[in-house]
DNA sequence: TCAAAAGTGTTTGTATTACACCCATGT
DNA sequence: ACATGGGTGTAATACAAACACTTTTGA
């Protein structure tokens, strides 16, 4: 495949290392970082190992990759055919493990994704399966635990440059209702009134008109908003380091 | 593996679909996005194939995952045992494609690192091997022209937040200097007495103490900087949506 | 002394948080 | 009326781009 060289490098040949008549090969999963807001907590949807390794503890869901399909299509056919989830407002590939010991079994390579439902759908979801809250993770199997922090950090970060807020809340929503769900995932306090002006002033949000009625408690009705795009738009460029002015 | 179940649902048996006796397989290859800063534009590492499929064409270096390494183990060995680039400053991973077409002969996952080259060093690369500016790539093998972009895109992205200058930048360098390989990098002009106060202020960089004579054309002599951490800090947590204040 | 390059001071614009105050509704 | 949220106005802060000015050197 690669030639020694006089200088003790090799040289490639050229063909990329892949078309020699027994390329070594791997299994391969895929695995979902699933978050809904919950009450007023950011979970992680999960299931029971019933069988070794990791017997009893809980692992993120997936499987096998199959072989028509690509890893995004493979995810969703998953979630959707083992633990019953359709309802994923935005996927996006999170990153792929690769440890050689990862799975005591057999070699096995994991791309992860990050999956958001929305808050106001309520999947059912089979018994040995449930909705974890990540300020408090269980024991996982295998590197699941670090991959579902890892996905809990890149939710976090997208939240304050992308609209992905439209992932987690429902299609319409009160300001105090979003600024609830924005704190819940990020672990902190979000005030609504600056939410309202900043998701405001990036063109994220929009008013629909309608307004709900106050509760029993009376107050103020508070107007709904949607998100303009359903779809992840990154609306805040850097500050830093911008192009110059165009003139 | 997943037994039907009446409401047209499956349920997992809880082994993550792993453990069946005949694991489906796939081939695996990590592959590289190298980029240098090369005279005053941004250059990524490609190298001519030799053989169908698209052969002569230009593509990223890498090749088949081995048994015992992992992915950026791999790519490490790689890049230095067939491009002799063995000067990486910094090395991340991107993403990993998976398109069951995206190689004609086998079904073939690559997932793909971006390294980067300080401006310093000039590895010497084998005959079939060069840099090419990003401004205007060659047609390129397979998807490599949209890894390569996606490489790209992040580093462009990290130079805003994080401290990453330090693996396109030598050791000790001037802020003219610095500055001119952040405006290859963005693509776009970088004025130097600004890229200070910001880099300074950040902590990301600091006075080496030592400063170089001016040139045959006269002018103050430069200050020699180095930056504080040469592993990736991320300098500037969004300024959005930050924790309130403690008190 | 002059040109050239580096570095400092200062202004301006803008994004964002904090907080006081006003508005609409139920009891 | 008044309590209870929702919503607006406004000040304070911070960051960074732009640009004029000063400093240090070589010829």
């Amino acid at each position: 495949m690669d030639i020694p060289h006089a200088n003790g490098r090799t040289v490639p040949t050229g063909e990329g290392g892949l078309s020699g008549p027994h390329p070594r090969k791997f299994g391969h999963e895929a695995l979902a970082v699933v978050f809904q807001i919950r009450g007023d907590q950011l979970c992680v949807l999960l299931w029971r190992r019933a069988l070794p390794p990791w017997e009893g503890a809980w692992a993120l869901p997936g499987g096998r990759l199959g072989g028509e399909e690509d890893l995004g299509a493979s995810i969703r056919r998953q979630l959707a055919q083992k633990v019953d989830v359709r309802d994923l407002a935005h996927l996006e590939q999170l990153e792929t493990r690769s440890d050689p010991e990862r799975d005591p079994r057999h070699r096995t390579l994991a791309t992860a994704y990050l999956g958001l439902v929305p808050a106001d759908v309520d999947p059912i979801v089979p018994e040995d399966t449930g909705w974890h809250p990540t300020a408090d993770l269980p024991a996982m199997a295998f590197d699941h635990a670090s991959i579902a922090r890892s996905g809990r950090r890149r939710l976090r970060a997208k939240l304050g440059y992308t609209n992905v807020g439209f992932a987690l809340a429902p299609p319409e929503f009160t300001m105090s209702q979003l600024s609830g769900y924005y704190s819940s995932a990020l672990g902190h306090d979000v005030a609504a009134t600056n939410l309202r002006r900043v998701l405001l002033r990036r063109g994220q949000i929009e008013e629909t008109g309608r307004s709900v009625p106050s509760g029993r408690s009376g107050g103020r009705p508070a107007a709904l908003f949607r998100f303009r795009d359903r779809s992840l738009q990154v609306t805040d460029e850097f500050a830093v380091l911008r192009p110059p002015n165009a003139p």
